[in-house]
DNA sequence: TGGTAAATTGATTTTCGATTTCAGAAAGGG
DNA sequence: CCCTTTCTGAAATCGAAAATCAATTTACCA
């Protein structure tokens, strides 16, 4: 799987240690569903590995962000969720504020137009957020 | 000013009372730069009326954006901001992650792809949400 | 206008997720 | 195998948001 390679690569250049815990929480951040809570992801582990604290999975959640195979994101309700990312491939969410269920959709011409509006503006756009916001289907 | 009038009619729809407190904030909050934290305002007010505590300022932020008269923002740093809003005009924000400075954008093309893509996905959408962030131009 | 019920206020406390601390444990280069 | 550095897990701390509560203020109406 390229991102373990992604992720051990970071790990040598930063001279950090390659550990059991890290080796595990990694797989199971990669066997999971996307935009999960370091809760959502910690009580997981848990099932299995007891031994891992909280304080373990929310560090190394935030190394995974740090090396790029995850990003962090933040939905309206107060918890960071983090997601893996492949590659370059940048998606934007719709989210129901009914259930909760969330949905990923990539538009290149809204991109394009954003880095219009930065470019009129005199920015350099470093990274974006879009967020839609609404009922999904089923709870309308 | 058409805000004053619209939270006083919200007010009243609601059975809730002008009180001499919300008054202040609310002219505060109307005189003020958008995009301040409940501290900022708070801080504000407190040169010429120390008497006002936060708790108060705070939940009558919360009135305001219930009343449709105000917006609650989060940008990446974990504080809630808060901007007036005038009439139905939507826009976005540009942020620099150096300098702090928020710029406005407003682009209905962009608007009009949103709800294209919402449709699509059988969304209803009831807000959204687009951040920009990156380097103004005096930050490059 | 005075009485009263309901809402509001300000200080404080509580909550909650995020982050830090620290002593003991593990990694890994020599 | 040793030694230095990094890591771990439990617990403490932090900061903003939210809730609490007794005292105060407001709105309404007799």
């Amino acid at each position: 799987m390229e991102r373990k390679k992604a992720f051990k690569e970071f790990m040598t250049r930063k001279g950090l240690k390659s550990t059991q815990q890290r080796e595990i929480i990694l797989d199971e951040f990669l066997r999971s569903s996307s935009h999960l809570s370091t809760e959502d992801l910690y009580l997981r582990l848990r099932k299995r590995h007891p031994g891992i604290g909280y304080a373990t999975v929310y560090r190394t959640l935030k190394l995974f962000a740090e090396s790029g195979i995850a990003e962090e994101r933040h939905f309206g309700d107060g918890q960071t969720r983090y997601e893996s990312v492949s590659g370059q491939e940048h998606h934007d969410h719709l989210i129901c504020t009914a259930c909760g269920a969330i949905l990923e959709f990539e538009n290149p011409e809204i991109e394009r137009l954003q880095d219009k509006v930065a470019k009129e503006h005199g920015f350099r756009i470093k990274s974006h957020r879009l967020d839609l916001y609404g009922l999904c289907g089923k709870c309308q």
